[in-house]
DNA sequence: GCAATTACAACGCGACGCGAATTAAGTGCG
DNA sequence: CGCACTTAATTCGCGTCGCGTTGTAATTGC
């Protein structure tokens, strides 16, 4: 267990500060206080530090209050977008996502490899995302020493901690130190999440899980993956291993064993005899769903049938995972919802179906189309959640700044 | 999220020194300081405020170090028995299971009422509760004001912060608050804990989980039930649901979704057309499993392969959650084991084959064949824990006792 | 009996968060 | 135009925490 000593006690309240001021945007130190429940002398000492150290700026306007804005206005504080950046990135089987974003998660340039990584070397793929995060930082007229951290996602197990890659759809090897090959190209911190790990935090920075810090996520691609977010951190299990969905198991005769992977994932779904080439195409520019979708509503029944099995698979397996985690949300994401109500319908009735009758109103389940992009943005949200909580400064006591203290004693006398 | 304040901190450590000092019995100060990685100092500081506050006490023998003991020889702490003890209880459908613990889970009595409570009103289950402590609480030759809490675990979902049933086996009404019901009859700090979770603290204290924080355990009874132990803690979700594994869904189709509990319940396993009128009266002494296990050995072969489709899809099950959660082990425990290999062999082969192969090394699965009592005791630990948490003496300060700086320095000069 | 060794307590330091008092920076009314 | 009023933010002093250093206590070995 970590011991629990003065510096723990400020990197969490730094760490709770700095999160409320990028949640809420431009925000006053008296807010911030109501919200973290800091006390203002606290909330004014730490944001003395961040101050001191560059990350957040003042903005003397946009006190909102109702109208009669009596007595000294309220200094809002923002994110200083320039106090950071990180490149983050989304590996797929069939491309290769990357975006650099500022301190606060602005997308300042983004690129999308299409290129099938599918199953090669990891050297090889290594070198890819060596090219594309230059590239991209490039794009975004930065140098490569001004960023700060990459975060990289794919779909798998994955060891966070080690930046191990235990097995993946993408790689060809299983157990390969993927952090280790990228640290030894760019020279840069680097972090390797499950993607959907990394698509979680997107939703929790930015989208349909902003205003919840405990929520599950699936995301529904060619892998299965799952996120849960507890207390507003990723839940990651003992050895630090990324979850999983694709390999439940959806059925209680092990001689028949079926895994999700192969009810729901998309290449489940086109495994009838679709050998059609047009399809196989759209998937490897990455809209087969959407193909797929056309083809059933031009009257494809085997795909139709293939959708809608998928859909029960996951409603039941959506179900399963809101008995063991009771989340009052399940977002779900990922490109296979481009075949909606082919997929949800049955989806949604399997989960009505299958969850127990005392968890009916537990979990309300969203329903968000994302695109590339966000996922890449959200491996970018897990570097900058690791930097918002590591030490900046002089491994910074909350001094009040000795320059000021000059300026004003003799200029203001 | 909790303010990080000093108060806080202090709780943190307090907990951390004494949860060592009862894992690991006599211990001297600097043993603590090593394996807590705090510095003698704070160490020092503490113990002494835990001495002041009666929760520990000093014992200058059993210094164990290798024979050339040189030195200021090691002074011994220890847990006071008598600072404090609870009730736990376990509340089956076929019985009440009642223990006396002192301040280290120590049994001092313990009762063991077969009074079937399935279905009963939850009024008429909490004056059985009522009695049954009282009875237990007098056998321990204490008063019912000694008792510092009561904690009951049952089967089911329960709101532990709240101290509601949302649903339970032996329940017939759902979602009742069996916490209020409780205290308003014995006025003392009473917690209501899923039975899974008592049993789970249980294994961490006194079990197969001593010395591992990241478990997961599965109780197998007549409900299936699921603890998780994260970083040495209870896994609640998020509205401190306990969690349950009765309710996952084996089969990918909607039409013919079977629970677990359909599966692998000791109701499931025997639900063949066995109305045998001599297992059904086992099993309301509580021995079913044991008679079964008997038939399977005459010969039984409906039995047995019940017993071995119970395991397949436990087997299954557990899979599956460690495919979600990667933990290090998995306890199993429960009535259901008496069937042995009749169960377990199956249950082992499904797992094998069912588990994932970058998952193969991780979990170690344990059978654990535990006694009622040991729940009961569990559900003490579950009440145990929450004390060495809280704070005891004066809101205290770690200050130096006062009382004894007297007396110190009148004697002794 | 004295040195060496080890355990523990006492003291002082720096840092934290908090409540009360103080200063800063506006609005509104006469 | 100026003064009271209001609210925001900072400063100050207090109590607490954990830690490093120093001092003291209680042994063993020679």
């Amino acid at each position: 267990m970590k011991t629990a000593d003065p510096e723990l006690m400020r990197a969490i309240n730094r760490f709770h500060v700095l999160d409320t001021i990028r949640r809420f945007g431009a925000i006053s130190r008296v807010e911030i206080g109501e919200r973290t429940v800091l006390s203002a002398t606290t909330v004014s000492a730490i944001t003395a530090s961040l101050l001191d150290d560059g990350l957040i700026s003042t903005r003397h306007e946009g006190d909102l209050r109702s109208g009669g804005a009596r007595g000294r206005p309220r200094v809002m504080l923002t994110l200083n977008p320039e106090a950071a950046r990180v490149v983050g990135a989304k590996i797929a089987s069939n491309r290769l996502v990357f975006c650099v974003t500022n301190f606060q998660g602005d997308v300042l340039a983004s690129l999308t490899l299409p290129v099938r990584v599918d199953r090669l070397p990891v050297e090889v793929i290594a070198d890819l995302v060596e090219d594309g995060v230059r590239r991209c930082v490039m794009d975004a007229g930065l140098a490569l020493n001004e960023i700060k951290t990459v975060a990289l996602s794919l779909p798998g197990i994955i060891e966070h901690g080690t930046g191990r890659v235990r097995s993946s759809a993408v790689f060809r090897d299983a157990n390969v130190s993927l952090k280790e090959a990228i640290v030894k190209r760019l020279d840069i911190d680097t972090i390797v999440e499950s993607d959907a790990n990394a698509i979680t935090m997107a939703e929790h920075w930015f989208g349909r899980g902003r205003d919840c810090d405990d929520f599950v996520l699936v995301a529904i691609e060619e892998s299965l993956g799952l996120g849960v977010l507890h207390g507003g951190q990723l839940f990651r299990g003992a050895r630090e291993l990324s979850l999983t969905l694709g390999d439940m198991i959806m059925g209680s005769d092990p001689e028949h064993a079926i895994k999700l992977s192969e009810l729901a994932s998309e290449r489940a779904i086109l495994d009838g005899d679709h050998g059609d080439s047009r399809v196989r195409d759209a998937i490897r520019l990455g809209q087969g769903m959407g193909r797929v979708r056309g083809l059933i509503e031009e009257g494809d029944n085997e795909l139709r049938i293939a959708a809608a099995r998928a859909g029960s698979a996951l409603g039941i397996a959506i179900a399963n995972l809101v008995a063991l985690f009771a989340p009052p949300r399940v977002i779900l994401v990922g490109s296979t919802l481009a075949l909606g109500d082919y997929l949800l319908d049955s989806l949604r009735l399997a989960f009505a179906k299958a969850i127990p009758d005392p968890l009916k109103n537990v979990a309300q389940i969203v329903i968000d189309e994302v695109s590339d992009e966000l996922w890449a943005r959200g491996a970018a949200a897990v570097a900058l959640g690791e930097l918002y909580g590591s030490p900046w400064g002089t491994t910074g006591p909350a001094r009040r700044s000795n320059t000021t203290e000059f300026s004003d004693t003799e200029a203001g006398r």
